[in-house]
DNA sequence: GCACAGGTCTTGACAGTGTCAAGTTGAAGG
DNA sequence: CCTTCAACTTGACACTGTCAAGACCTGTGC
């Protein structure tokens, strides 16, 4: 099956190589190369499915903002609770690592590949959908983004990226989840 | 001046070369021999001085904590202000892309160099300095991380890095700096 | 004045990279 | 069985980082 000339699914079996390499040494690393080696494959191969680099980890992103979508949604329906779905935002960046490097890095991507696009909107959607409606402004329409919502977002993606950065001190690189709580006790989102 | 053999100042004249190149794609999109045709000297003269290209980007990285300290310092020194410590930290990831880009990519520096791990400890003081002593544990001792301050930096270091991705809507983009005190005013942080 | 020492920078080479054009292979449809 | 066409390979090109060797300049000791 492997060994074919015709792989079966040489695409994803690109990606999962592509995957492994980044979560060994970040997506800018990356080498096509390294990738089809990884695969058993020629070198050209993954030019042939992606079309470039970009290519490669665009399909990557975007698959990873699918994934992202399904996690945040999950967390929103069982729950109902929008503090849960800041934990899973910050469980799925620690659980895939290469796919949320990946993601947040627009300048190694094709920014405006549909699928790109279209998870993305899923995973903003999923994610705003706990935050409540922006209260209207002082000339009664409601403003263009919504402070609450935009507040958290901020809060869990920079505790994500800063513990991935190894930023933070032991004792929350130990739990990351449960002083991410810890830290949302001592703030209050205000909605009114 | 410029075009003698023994350059004068060509370290330095490369890490402004090298930041301007960052400025255009990126830390990782950097080329030693671009920024060597771009300072107008031979293609192995970076090497020469930051012995690889890690070197260079550890250089600009150090650089821009030292400045990045000397910011947030000013900032809590001329208004003893906590928030106004968050507005200068936006500030400047977005004055200063490059280095602020490069600072927090530690897959590309070398982690353990000294002049690095200084500035990076300073910025780190400078940050923390106006947040206050968090309040002890159940046990009477402090905690081993204050939740309030690492709550702040994620928030502002979030806000800065889903700012500079292209992930805001665009009033917040027109003015983030207004966008980041309309966030604060609907969040509060708990001392007690 | 002058040799010499040592840092500064250059030159040339090497293996590795992404990308492109051309070729080869194999499966599927008439 | 033969054609068609996508899947994949091969070979080449310009570019990259790094290293060893050399050329060049400047300061120091005499």
């Amino acid at each position: 099956m492997t060994d074919r000339y015709h792989h079966g699914d040489l695409r994803r079996a690109l990606v999962e190589a592509a995957v492994e390499a980044i979560g060994e040494s970040g997506p800018s690393a990356l080498s096509l190369r390294a990738v089809a080696k990884r695969a058993g494959v020629s070198h050209a191969a993954p030019a042939h499915h992606f079309g470039d680099k970009a290519g490669l980890l665009t399909a990557i992103a975007a698959e990873g903002f699918d994934r992202f979508a399904d996690a945040l949604e999950r967390a929103w329906d069982t729950t109902g609770d929008f503090l849960q779905v800041g934990a899973a935002y910050v469980r799925f960046a620690i659980d895939n690592q290469a796919y949320f490097e990946t993601m947040f890095r627009p300048e190694l991507l094709h920014k405006s590949d549909p699928d790109l696009e279209r998870a993305e909107a899923r995973s903003r959607a999923a994610l705003v959908r706990g935050a409540g409606e922006p209260e209207p402004g002082p000339d009664g329409k409601p403003p263009d983004y919504n402070p609450t919502a935009l507040g958290a977002w901020s809060l869990v993606h920079g505790f994500a990226s800063l513990h991935m950065t190894g930023n933070f001190p032991q004792a929350v690189t130990d739990d990351p989840e449960a002083a991410l709580k810890d830290i949302a006790k001592h703030m209050r989102f205000i909605q009114g």
